[in-house]
DNA sequence: CGAGAAAACCAAAGCGCTTTGAGAAAGTTT
DNA sequence: AAACTTTCTCAAAGCGCTTTGGTTTTCTCG
C-alpha cells in the first residue's frame, strides 16, 4: 500500500492525503480523521526511502565506535549509552545507525556519511586529546556532538561531558582523608581526553594536600578486568605498595579486587578501591550499601542527553555551540576504609 | 557533487557514469577509468536515499534490542554481538539500524521497519519459546535470521545458535566428574529458549548419573551481577549448601565469586563455579589459566556468522531455511577443583 | 566496400514521497 | 448579488539515483 493507492480509494490527490497525515493545516478536520482511519485500516506507512529523499533529511543518526583493531575490543559502556540516546531518537522519529569500525577507518566512515547523506549528524565518542574529527565534521557540515571534549582543539562544537576532573578530585580527596598517602590510579588510554582530565583532578588534589605523585603508580590501559587484576597484583607485591586504588571503571575494579583478595587482603579494610561507576544497567546494585565507594553518573543518562542535544542541533541550526556538564555523585559503599597506620 | 553535475563535467550521460561506477560491462574500460579518476577527485558519493528508492533496497538491517523496561537493563553482550555483525555489514556495503525498545514494543517497531522499507532485512535478539515475532517476521515477509532458536515454533526459519544444551550437559558432567552432586544453576528468564535449553542439558546430565535435582539450586533471573551475589549468598547459608555452581555468564559469576569470598570460602577449592563465557572483549584473559572453567564460544564470532547469514538469506532468496549450530568449548580455569568429602 | 554484429553511449521513465503554485468551493462583507 | 477572503483540494514538479529501451559508433568479415 503506497500513497498512489491510498489516495484512489479514498478519492483524494496525494496531496490532500499527505497533508493530512502530516498535520498540515490546509486540510479540513473532518478529511483529516477520514484518511488518519484509513490509513490505520489499510496499514499504510509513508516509505522512508522516498520519503527522505523528497524531505532532503535520512532521520539517521550515526554512531562510529571505534573498535581497538588488534584486541577487538568493544567497550560495554557503548551498550548503555546508545540505549539512552535510542531512547531520545525513538521520541522523535529518528533511527540510529550504527558503524562499529577499527579505529584507522573512522575519517573514512564519518566522510563516506557524511557525504552519501546517510545520516543528518552524529555522536561523536571517545574523542582524544586534539581530535581530528572535530575539524573534519565542521569542514563536512555535518551536524555533531561530541561525548566528552577535545582539550586543545581550537574551534567551539558541542559536547556533553562529565566533570572528569572534578569528580575525581572529589574522589582523591575523599581518599586522603581518610589518610591514604599513597594511591595508584587506573586510568584509561593516555591519549584519552577523560583519562587526561581525570589524572588532572587526581594530581591536583594530591598537590594541594601537600602529597607526591609517584608516576608508579598512574597507569593508563583499556579498561578491562585483566587490566585491574595484573597492575594491583604488581603493585600490591612491592615495598612500597598502595593503600588505595583510584579505578576508572568497575570493570578493572573487578580485577583489582580479586588481586586484593589473592593477595589474601580484605577490600575496604586493608585496601581501599574509589572506582568511577558509569552505573552499567547489569552491575549495578541499588540496594543497600553498594559494594564499591564511587563517584557515579550514568551514562545512560548522558546518551539520552547528547542525543536530544543533538537533535536540537539539527533541527534549529545557527545556534551558537551547545555544552553541557554533567556531575558525578560520590557514593559511599563497602570498599573504602581508613588507612592503616 | 550529484550525479547530474559529475556526468556534465565528464562530457557523458548519467547512465553512463552510473553504470561506469557500478561496474557494468556496457561501457569502455577508458571510459570507466576516467569517470572513477573523477569521481575521487571530485568526492562524489551516490546519495543513499536516492540510491536506494531507485533500488528499492534500503541497505540497512535492523537489530531491535529488547531493554527490560523498569529496569532499562540493556545486556552488555549485545556490544559484542553488534561488533561481529557489524564487521560483516561494513564489508557487504550495509548499515546496522539499532533500535532498543521496551519489550511491549518491539512488536510494533517490526512492523514499522519492514513496511516503511527501512531496513532489507533483521536479525532476530533473544527468542522466546514459541517466540511470536517468528510468525510476524513471516507474515510481513521481511528476511530474517534468529540468534537463538525457539523452541514450539511450528514454522521453518533462519538461525543461528549455539549448542546450549550439549554445553550445559558437559558442563555439569564436568562437575559430576569432580564429585560434586549438589550443582546450582544460575540461569537465564526462565521463558527465554536458551535458558530452557541450558536447564535441559543440566537435567539431562544430572538424571544420567542417577543425581537428583533439587528445584531450589535452579534459578532464573536476569544475568546481573547482583543476581550472582544475592542467590549465591542464600544458598551458602543453607544447611544444604551447593557445592558447585553452574552460572549462565561471567558477569553473575563475579557476584557468586563475591559471595563465596565474602562466606570466608574460596573458589577453586571450597566450592567451584563454571560458566558460560561469552567471551566478552573486555572480560577477556587469554594469558596463563583463565580465572574461571567455562564452557566458551564468542559472541561476537556469533554476531559475525549471523550477520553473513542473513546478508546470503538476502541476496539469494527462495533459500530452504538455513541453521548454524556453534560449539561450546570446555577451557578449565582456576575456578573448579574437587568437591570435599 | 558494405552489411551485420558488437560495443559504447544516451534520453527518458520511474522509484514514492513532499511541496509549490493554483484553482475551486465555501464563507464573509459591502 | 457582486467582490473579496478564507478554506480546501489538486496537478505537477522535483528529490538523485538506476534501469529500460533505444540510437549511434566502431568493429568484423564476406
Amino acid at each position: 500500500m503506497n500513497l498512489k493507492e491510498l489516495s484512489s480509494r479514498l478519492g483524494l490527490s496525494q496531496t490532500t492525503v499527505s497533508r493530512a497525515l502530516n498535520g498540515y493545516p490546509e486540510v479540513s478536520e473532518s478529511t483529516r480523521k477520514r484518511v488518519q482511519d484509513a490509513a490505520v485500516s489499510f496499514g499504510y506507512r509513508p516509505n522512508t526511502r522516498a520519503r527522505s529523499l523528497a524531505t532532503g533529511r535520512s532521520m539517521n543518526i550515526g554512531h562510529v565506535l571505534p573498535v581497538s583493531t588488534r584486541q577487538e575490543m568493544v567497550n560495554p559502556i557503548f551498550a548503555d549509552f546508545l540505549a539512552g540516546a535510542s531512547e531520545a531518537y525513538g521520541r522523535e522519529g529518528y533511527n540510529l545507525l550504527l558503524s562499529m569500525v577499527p579505529d584507522q577507518d573512522e575519517e573514512k566512515t564519518y566522510r563516506e556519511l557524511a557525504v552519501s547523506g546517510t545520516v543528518d549528524g552524529v555522536i561523536v565518542h571517545s574523542p582524544k586529546i586534539n581530535d581530528s574529527r572535530i575539524h573534519l565534521l565542521n569542514s563536512l557540515s555535518l551536524p555533531f556532538v561530541v561525548h566528552g571534549r577535545s582539550s586543545e582543539v581550537d574551534v567551539q562544537y558541542n559536547w556533553l561531558d562529565v566533570n572528569n576532573r572534578g569528580a575525581f578530585r572529589r574522589a582523591t580527596d575523599f581518599l586522603i582523608d581518610l589518610g591514604h598517602k599513597r594511591i595508584a590510579l587506573l586510568n584509561g588510554k593516555e591519549h584519552m581526553d577523560f583519562a587526561m582530565r581525570r589524572r588532572d583532578g587526581y594530581l591536583n588534589a594530591l598537590s594541594d594536600r601537600g602529597l607526591k605523585s609517584d608516576n608508579e603508580l598512574i597507569r593508563h590501559s583499556e579498561m578491562t578486568e585483566r587490566f585491574g587484576y595484573e597492575t594491583a597484583t604488581e603493585l600490591l607485591a612491592r615495598s612500597d605498595a598502595p593503600s588505595a586504588f583510584l579505578v576508572a571503571s568497575l570493570i578493572p575494579a573487578f580485577g583489582v579486587r580479586r588481586a586484593v583478595e589473592d593477595a589474601g587482603m580484605k577490600v575496604g579494610r586493608d585496601i581501599s578501591i574509589l572506582v568511577f561507576d558509569d552505573d552499567l544497567s547489569y552491575f549495578r546494585d541499588d540496594t543497600g550499601v553498594p559494594e564499591f565507594t564511587s563517584v557515579r553518573s550514568s551514562v545512560r543518562e548522558a546518551g539520552l542527553l547528547a542525543a536530544e542535544l543533538l537533535l536540537n542541533v539539527i533541527e534549529t541550526p545557527n545556534q551558537p555551540p551547545q555544552h553541557r556538564l554533567l556531575e558525578a555523585s560520590l557514593v559511599v559503599g563497602a570498599s573504602t576504609g581508613p588507612a592503616k597506620t
